[in-house]
DNA sequence: CAGCGAAATTATCTTTTGTTAACTACTTCT
DNA sequence: AGAAGTAGTTAACAAAAGATAATTTCGCTG
């Protein structure tokens, strides 16, 4: 049994009540995936309705910019979630790429086959209204930083609130997060250095 | 009968096959809101869960930013949903304040009511995730302009797109939305008209 | 319709970012 | 170990944005 099965159990237990030993009609649905460090997951065009929770490793989200450079959507980490936006949301072919920073292990299921499972078993419905909610919460704090915050103060945050992040992650990958480019953030550290932290 | 009801009916028929005559319950609950130019509808501190349908109007969602200044995150219009998210998401206090720009119409719901329909009548849950997929599906697009555009391109972005919302609304709330300064859009405005559009 | 206040523009100056390129420091791979 | 590629820093210059203040325009209201 994998850790992130316990976990999404030990959460829909807490959301909706439901016994580990009746998650049966969920979990067998669900595949374990292991993605090498620069694996892809997602390509650039693809249709798979994919949905994932990550039990161990990064997972970044980029797109390819009309002048070919790319720029990092987001992130993310063990025990969040990460789905094929375009795809599920739109039932377009994904814009966006998803690819794996560190060897990491997922646990997936596809969305559509995750909503076949919602008609029978409506009793799981929690757990899919508190994945929306997270992303939407994220988003929304990420829209937020972009109108209230500077550059620099955005990456003075991402510090202090996600410090191992960021030295997980090569600093260009979070530069284009923070919707700079890696020279400006270079100069961002070293002006912090500078005025003694 | 409100028009957005009609609208809201509609939609859960074609989303879950619910008849209009079948969803009583859930109208029942909700209330017709009508708000002034410039009148607040949810205030700072305030912690109603509440969920509301723009039948017509524009609403601002803004917040104080540690040095006094505004901040605009978002503005919604016509046939949109807008939320409290602070108190639906995290059942904290609002930080936002949520702000009619025009004369506005809403049919709201309180969530924590919303909820309790949605235990007896669990028919109408595709309403709830079709308006969190909306919000999510908003905010991604809005996270993707700031890592792949300039504040120009966001702006030109906003014309093609939105060149209704645009006359509408104030520009110094453009702006913000934009993540620049109002002189900054000025200048942007300037530039493009100069360089021939 | 005149007058008041808010919004938008313009100007000036400072700061920051983008761009490009050179250089350095690391990985990684065979 | 050596070579090759990648990431990060630094430099130099151009372009854009922030801050502040003055001025013009616009919209509302009495």
């Amino acid at each position: 049994m994998s850790a992130s099965i316990t976990t999404l159990q030990q959460l829909l237990f807490d959301l909706a009540g439901v016994l580990p030993a009746d998650t049966a009609p969920l979990f067998t649905m669900t595949r374990q995936v292991k993605l090498a460090a620069n694996e892809t997951y997602i390509h650039e065009g693809d249709t798979e309705r994919r949905l994932a929770f990550i039990e161990q490793g990064i997972m970044r989200a980029h797109i390819i910019k009309d002048n070919g450079d790319e720029a990092t959507l987001f992130l993310r980490w063990e025990k969040q979630f990460i789905a094929s936006h375009d795809t599920i949301i739109h039932r377009q072919p994904s814009r966006f790429i998803y690819r794996a920073l560190e060897p990491t292990t997922l646990l997936e299921i596809d969305y559509d086959v995750l909503e076949e499972v919602l008609k029978t078993h409506p009793e799981y419905e929690p757990l899919r209204n508190f994945f929306l909610m997270r992303m939407l919460s994220e988003s929304l704090k990420i829209m937020e930083s972009f109108v209230t915050l500077s550059p620099e103060e955005r990456y003075r945050n991402l510090l202090t609130e996600r410090f191992d992040l960021v030295n997980r992650v090569p600093d260009k990958y979070i530069a284009s997060m923070l919707g700079i480019t890696p020279v400006s953030l270079s100069r961002i550290r070293k002006r912090m250095l500078d005025k003694g932290k």
